[in-house]
Parts: structure tokens; sequence; C-alpha cells
DNA sequence: CTCGGATGTCTAGCGATGCTAGGGTCGAGC
DNA sequence: GCTCGACCCTAGCATCGCTAGACATCCGAG
């Protein structure tokens, strides 16, 4: 049974190589530069190789995304089990939430942009997203005022914050001011 | 001097049509399926006239993203104008922010999620964008409430609706919910 | 009215894309 | 040591955006 188990391991391994590769690559180039061609010789493998882990491209940018929003979802949470009191809280998770968009713009175009197939609000939505909007409930669900079901205030605060991460990476927005626009953000909607 | 004026009439109207067909063509069967291709057969030219009119299929989705920003702003103004009060007026303004992403799936993404090579927020900014602000500008400068730069609370409301729009329509967000959410956006972030 | 030139359009093709069929190689297991 | 199956690569398909060069067509001058 040895041996099929080390194939297996390196199967898994090379799974993760062509989905850290593609991330890597749309970080640097952008995700029109991630071709099956160019991915497949980054990984030093050929291009069927690939069709033998993902369905096609799609999975694969699906797969950069899942790891995207367990790493958001991380990032939120630091962030928010670092401040102290409800304010301080959501103005933080706001921050980490734009910092990560912005750090990360291939992985947030991954996991929000572009098409990577995956079912988002439905029965077999992928874990990773159900738990990421799970993190930003978590500290946003107590700010939502009376009256206000949690899951809705988090989904209007939510739709708020890729709003800004989209346009300000669009260059819809200008870039300098984008802490004054998250004050008035959590000013104005949590209630505190 | 009047052969030279025809010429030039029907140019432009051989753009026009482009335009439309273009927008047709990514309305009934998404962005993918405009290829320059298609688009020649359907507007009964070859390929090589496009690009007599356009640099290239950047330029198209441009084009009808600029289109769209003015029939944007359109709805807008004329949602705001017939609404009472600065309550009605804002309420308005998103609905029909919303209706029309909603209505016009192609279009909007034309204008922001498709490359279409065009500048936003700088010197050499369409006239249709800058109007398309504009128009948002009119009614939300008026709630900004004190000590707020109407562009800063515009641009934030803006980005509001953009993400409820943009997770919306990618399934993101149920889609029941949109008019709570609206009445949460404007009862919050508006200063009335 | 004719003819040269410019204007306009089309056919054909280039490089690159996502994806796949089919053959070959190498190693595991008897 | 041999056979058979799992694995991977070469080669190719259809399609993409885009362009070069040939061909036709129509305008204006003589």
């Amino acid at each position: 049974m040895s041996v099929k188990e080390r194939k297996e391991r390196e199967r898994a391994d090379r799974e993760r190589l062509i989905v850290a590769t593609a991330r890597e690559l749309a970080e640097q180039q952008g995700w029109d530069a991630v071709t099956t061609r160019r991915l497949a010789e980054r990984i030093e493998y050929s291009q069927p190789v690939l069709y033998s882990h993902f369905r096609g491209k799609r999975e694969i940018i699906g797969a950069v995304a899942l790891e995207g929003a367990a790493e958001l979802a991380d990032a939120v949470r630091a962030a928010a089990s670092a401040a102290d009191g409800p304010r301080a809280r959501v103005a933080a998770l706001a921050r980490a939430y734009l910092d990560f968009a912005a750090r990360n713009p291939a992985v947030y175009d991954a996991m929000f942009q572009l098409d990577g197939g995956l079912a988002f609000a439905e029965e077999d939505t992928p874990e990773p997203l159900k738990d990421g909007f799970a993190a930003l409930l978590e500290s946003l669900g107590e700010v939502a005022g009376d009256g206000v079901h949690p899951g809705l205030f988090t989904e209007v605060f939510w739709a708020a914050l890729h709003g800004l991460a989209t346009l300000t990476r669009a260059g819809r927005l200008p870039p300098g001011d984008t802490e004054r626009r998250v004050e008035l953000l959590v000013d104005r909607l949590a209630v505190l």
C-alpha cells in the first residue's frame, strides 16, 4: 500500500503546486498571463497534466479563490479579535478586508471578478466561502442595530466593502482617501 | 462636398450599428459570445471593418460602457427628480441604480467589470463617466451630513450600490431582499 | 466619357488561446 | 523477467483577436 500512498501524496503535492503557481503568476503578471501553457511550463509538466487535476482553467481559478477566502477569513478574524470594543472591531475588520483586497488583487479577482465556477449563497457553497461570510458576521452582527437582521446587515456592509475594494483597485476611486471612507462607512452603518 | 458628407454619415451609422449590435449580442448571450467574427457577421461586414472604427475589442466594450453611463445618468436623474424630499429622492436613486444594473447586466459589466480601456477619476475621463458621477452627486450631496465632503460621501454610497449590484448579479447575495437592503442603506448612510 | 488614383472592403493567414485524442514509456506486481 | 496498466507527452483541433495584401469600386480631373 505504501506505493499507492506515495503516489497519492505526490499527486496532492502537485495539485498544491499548480494552485500556488497559478496564484503567483496571476499576482505577478495578471490573470491574462495565466495560460495553460505557461502554467504547465512553470510546474515543469505538460498541459494535459493540469486537466488530470482540474476540469479546466475555471476550476484552477476557483481553487485559488477558495484559498483566498480562507485567508481573508483569517485576516478578518485576526484583526477583529485584536481590537477592543465594537467600534474599533468593525473599523479593524473593514481595514483588514480592504487591505487584503489591495495586497492580493489577483486572488481577490479570482474570488469575485472572475468566473471560478463557484456557487455562492446556495446549498452546495464550498465551506471556505461560507466561513468567510461567517467571519464577517461574527463582528458585524453585533452592530446591526435593533430590528435589523444580522445577516442582512452583514450583506450590506460587505457589499459596501466590496464596492470600495473593486472601485478603488479599478482606478474608479482616487486611492488616497481610503481611511476617510472607512471612517464614514463605520460611523454611519454600524449601530454602536 | 455632399458626397463626403454622405460617406461620413454612413460611417457614423455603421459605427452606431456596431456598438448597438455588440450590446445586443452581449445582452443576449454574454460578452464571451461577442467575438469579432460573430459581431462582423451580424453587421454583415467582414472583421477588418470593425478595426477601421475601433482599435480593437476593448474600444468596442468601452463604447458600450459610455453609452451605458449616459443612460444610467439619465435613469438616476429621472428617478431623483420624480421623488419628493431627500429621503425619497435618495431611495429612488438607489433603486434606479440597482434596477439599471439588473436590467442591463452586460452594459453594467462593460462599465465596471470588463476592461474597456477607459480612464476613471483622471484628467482625461470621458464626459459621460464624469456626468454619471455628477448625477449621483446631485442627489447624494445634500444628504452627506455636516462636515462630510459631498464627493467623498457620494463615492462611499456609490461603492455600496456597486457592491450590491455586482454581488447580487454574481449570485453572491440572495436576490429577494434587495428592497430591504436599499432601505437599510438609505436609512443609515444618508443624513436627512 | 474615360481613365488614374484613392478609398474602401474582403480573403487569407498569423500567433495564441483552452482543451483533447492517441501513442509511447516506465514501473508495479505476478 | 514479463506483462499489463497507469501515467504523461507530443501533436493537433477549433476558436480567439488582429493584420497584411489583394481586389473592387467609386470619385474627380482631363
